[in-house]
DNA sequence: GATTTGACTGGGTCGCCAGTCAGGATCGTT
DNA sequence: AACGATCCTGACTGGCGACCCAGTCAAATC
């Protein structure tokens, strides 16, 4: 029990950070390869890591595979909370969630990782916890904004839960479309509709949005 | 060139049929077991079939796989387009194209099967089209609806290609829930979202819609 | 400085599965 | 009947990939 100090790290210390460094290569790998396609061993090399330590830390693939999606959920719950806790009008704060919604460029990719998931949570009931989590936090975050807005005076809504529930769901199809054709569907196109649905759920203008 | 007649096939039928019958075994298995877990062999059993015929039907797995999700997309914008073709009021047939979008039981699965694609569509172009090609086709059975709607005098919309994109956007995503996590998310709520967006999109009251 | 504990390596194994192939059965044609 | 084309079988294979394990090394503890 010696050693706390700050920059030294203790076996445990070196033993979670080593976890974090798996789970990060996992999201990674799993993003360029897509899920169907990543090796244990892909994550290995991508850590410059023995194919065994992985097993040392994770019993199996599918641990892996399950923490990985789980830390990356709550870190994305965790940004989401932040956002609203942030300065501003309702209507900006909402205008903030529904940007951090939309990928912002080509090269974020992130949301294949939930499709990836969303197939996998279909067999998986671990998987689908953690899915009905983030959802959940979407919408979750949603409702709040509304509430607040309808306290501030800013916005009419008779049910912020349904309409949370609405937004969420057609932010998620549209993201869909947007991240398997990005022809078919511009970021600008999508981030439009996404203010015009939510200026009819919360009761406002649609110029009312920042520019 | 002789036996054009009905019953008896000729070879090239029995090719197609053959064929056909593979893509809905395959089918039936993938919605099962999942794509990631479904074999080639499977299918074979399914068919009551042995697994070299799949290799002289189709040449790779991906092929057969490939062919069933077009087959059935096809399928699926086909009886769309029976609906709307169908008779009643602008809202009624609207009414049906929503209720045909959701899952009608907990047994009716199919869903599963394009969370499976989506996935897959973000490595495989040929998939990706036809994805785009059912996505289309469900946007623009949506926007003719609202159309017809308009010229009979019973829709008000600006846009019904922008109304149709959100329609099916917002179903994609709330069908994704209801799909993965039915607690979270009844059939009957589900179809009531429906309903209150579409009624917004097109101007009419909610109550507009038939019981 | 001896010993124990934990992190890590890398080669090996074992099962699985897409795709092949040689041969057999069946059909249509002449 | 004979023959070629087509449909089909089932055993086989080659490669791959998750997981195991015996052993190494360094840090912590005594």
């Amino acid at each position: 029990m010696r050693s706390a100090e700050g920059a030294r790290s203790s076996r445990a210390d070196q033993a979670d950070q080593r976890r974090a460094e798996l789970l990060d290569a996992a999201r990674r790998v799993v993003l360029e390869r897509g899920l169907a396609s990543t090796r244990v061993s892909d994550i290995a090399k991508a850590t410059n890591v023995s194919g065994g330590l992985i097993h040392y830390h994770f019993a199996t693939k599918d641990d892996l595979i399950t923490a990985m999606l789980r830390a990356t959920s709550e870190s994305e719950v965790r940004r989401l909370r932040e956002i609203i806790a942030g300065p501003g009008t309702a209507i900006q704060r909402l205008d903030r969630v529904l940007r951090f919604y939309i990928p912002s460029s080509r090269s974020d990719q992130s949301w294949i990782l939930w499709l990836d998931a969303w197939a996998l949570g279909v067999r998986e009931p671990h998987v689908r916890e953690i899915l009905l989590e983030l959802e959940g936090g979407w919408i979750e975050i949603l409702s709040e904004v509304i509430s607040q807005g309808m306290e501030a005076g800013e916005f009419t809504c008779d049910d912020p839960q349904g309409a949370a529930e609405r937004l969420d769901g057609m932010l998620d199809g549209l993201v869909v479309r947007y991240t398997l054709h990005s022809g078919a569907m511009s970021r600008k196109r999508l981030l439009e509709h996404a203010r015009i649905a939510a200026a009819r759920e919360v009761g406002v203008d649609r110029a009312s949005f920042p520019a």
